[in-house]
DNA sequence: GCCGTTTTCGGCCCGACTGTTTTCAGTCG
């Protein structure tokens, strides 16, 4: 670790790889410590290290689950760098835990295990040690232990182990409109980290009820795209789908289908919170049930739970293990956006530049889908790719919107732009052009690894910009592709609410902004806008989904997301200079 | 190691499934 940027994420995984160590050597207890504390500091809207520079070592107690003996040792790393407590379990056992455990199959135990009799120190020694079968030697491993240690291995060489959402969505919903049809079968759903819409996604789980358990067994796993069947139980059915990604068939009881769903709908943190707050309230929850004494209590819904618990129905992109049960005690959860709900999408690429159908495709495109304006926001010139539009072909583009607008009936098409900041926060088009729109939309293209005050004023200066009201994708992330550039957001979120800028949710796989910084705007009250970033007609549906759910995620309601408003009053919130 | 509508001490989530066993440990979610 370089003692200068030191990042949460460095913490995160020395905390995880702790408590991996542990459980490796059956501590009991501090292992799910490290554990929370890890997860905690994930779930952080700032960082770490300024939040210990504004008020030291006390605000690093005060996160949930860090407590008294883990606050020291992050303030050991963020003043020296280093974590000597960490670097004695390094000596002791110099292998890469973290790695070795992200394997399938493979846990802290058997990776202590792999280190002791093979030396095994990396992922790469241990793929040579199947490679010539040495793994199957170690005592209490065998043959199958070997294989399955091997196709883990290649599954999370190729994959890396996860897929961004945008992939997997699709794929699941197609399989569970399949087995749906399967006779016998009442419930069919998707569960797991898909249905709280986490942004990658590692395996699909489904669950289902049915009267012909065998029936619907036999159906899923003769399916084409299941590939491997992995476990066969009665009730669970584990596979290898043909995309690569593992995940399970589940049969429930219906009438018991609220704690079951709420089980394996997780977040495991999220479940481990509501078991305890269920043993505090002298009842026990499992996916089996809720019990009162020797008594089941019978939850067909989750809100039959939730309620049986004390708690105000949670949504499932909530339930991350952090605050929400909390303020569900407090009755503080909020009506979420509704997916369905918006009125416009702000941005929208043509064949202009670097989308692929016409004005008048994505404007029907657009209609079908609901909406009832959509801005057309081509690039500008300095993205040269894409064939940016200049001041002159943005006057043509503006007179072929006045010509389709005059034929729509109850929809329309708005003059904007996706407008290029330059290196020095200036725009990539003149003001003459700019006020001919009916909204200046813009973004960073280009010097994405300009230093962090830079990039910040840079960012700022555009902001401040009179004509501007939409940032799009403010932190310039793609899920699973490329990292956020350097920014400081905290003053990006709040220049933008000074300036009255409404900051993008991006639906497409950006996933930009990030649901931590969505909070972060809620908190102070800087506009939001949710977006397809369509460049094509099929985008609409899909990537305003995304961008919903990415709202939920930071718990947005519908009253926070200015284009679920009808286009007069949208238009009226963001001009406000 | 953390935490408090039982508690500043004494608790700490739960079950299915597999593989290698000969009664159970490890992984997963």
């Amino acid at each position: 670790m370089s003692r200068k940027t030191i990042t949460n994420k460095q913490i995160v995984d020395v905390l995880r790889e702790i408590a991996l160590y542990l459980r490796a050597q059956d501590v009991a207890f501090k292992p799910q410590a490290y554990e929370i504390a890890a997860e905690g500091i994930a779930g952080l809207e700032t960082e770490l290290s300024a939040l210990f520079a504004a008020c030291g070592k006390k605000c690093i107690d005060d996160i949930p689950g860090v407590g008294e003996s883990i606050a020291e040792k992050i303030e050991e790393i963020l003043t020296t760098g280093r974590l000597a407590y960490y670097q004695q379990l390094k000596k002791k056992f110099p292998f890469d835990m973290l790695a070795l455990s992200q394997i399938q199959e493979v846990g802290p135990k058997t990776a202590m295990k792999l280190f002791k009799t093979l030396h095994i120190k990396t992922v790469r020694d241990l793929e040579r040690a199947g490679a010539t079968h040495k793994i199957e030697q170690v005592p209490g491993l065998g043959h199958k232990s070997e294989q399955k240690i091997m196709r883990g291995i290649a599954f999370l060489k190729t994959a890396g182990g996860r897929r961004v959402i945008h992939d997997v969505l699709p794929y699941a919903q197609r399989l569970v409109h399949r087995l749906q049809k399967v006779e016998g079968v009442t419930h069919l759903d998707v569960a797991g980290s898909l249905r709280r819409r986490k942004e990658t996604i590692g395996d699909i789980d489904l669950i289902a009820t049915t009267t012909q358990p065998r029936k619907l067994i036999r159906t899923f796993t003769s399916l084409p795209e299941i590939t491997e069947v992995l476990e066969s139980g009665e009730t669970k059915i584990a596979v290898r789908y043909s995309n690569g990604l593992s995940g399970d068939l589940l049969i429930l009881e219906p009438e018991h289908y609220g704690t079951a769903l709420l089980h394996f709908t997780g977040s495991r943190e999220h479940n481990i919170l509501l078991r305890e707050l269920a043993i505090k309230k002298k009842m026990k929850l499992s996916e089996h049930g809720l019990f009162r004494k020797q008594t089941r209590v019978t939850c067909r819904t989750e809100e039959a739970v939730y309620q049986a618990l004390g708690l105000q129905f949670i949504p499932p992109e909530l339930r991350t293990g952090r605050d929400e049960i909390e303020l569900a005690q407090r009755k503080k959860i909020p009506e979420l956006i509704r997916f369905g709900s918006l009125k416009g999408d702000l941005q929208v690429q043509t064949s202009w530049t670097d989308g692929s159908a016409s004005i008048e495709e994505m404007a029907r495109a657009a209609k079908a889908c609901g909406l009832s304006y959509m801005g057309v926001t081509d690039h500008t010139k300095a993205l040269a790719m894409t064939g940016g539009l200049d001041e002159k072909a943005l006057r043509r583009q503006g007179k072929e919107i006045d010509r389709l607008n005059k034929r729509q009936r109850g929809f329309r098409i708005l003059k904007s732009t996706e407008c290029d900041i330059l290196r020095d926060g200036t725009l990539d088009l003149h003001d003459d052009a700019l006020s001919t729109l009916d909204l200046v939309c813009v973004s960073v293209h280009s010097h994405f690894t300009l230093p962090k005050r830079e990039m910040t004023e840079r960012i700022i200066r555009a902001l401040k910009h009179p004509l501007v009201n939409i940032f799009f994708h403010p932190t310039g992330r793609v899920v699973g592709r490329r990292e956020p550039y350097q920014v400081d957001m905290d003053r990006v979120i709040r220049a933008a609410k000074q300036f009255n800028v409404a900051l993008e949710i991006n639906g497409s796989e950006r996933l930009d902004l990030h649901e931590h910084y969505i909070r972060a705007c809620l908190n102070i009250g800087t506009k939001l806008v949710v977006n397809s970033d369509a460049h094509n007609p099929s985008h609409f549906a899909e990537h305003l989904d995304h961008g919903v759910a990415q709202a939920r995620k930071g718990w947005a309601t519908q009253a926070d997301i200015l284009n679920t408003k009808p286009l007069k009053q949208f238009l009226a919130a963001l001009r406000k200079k």
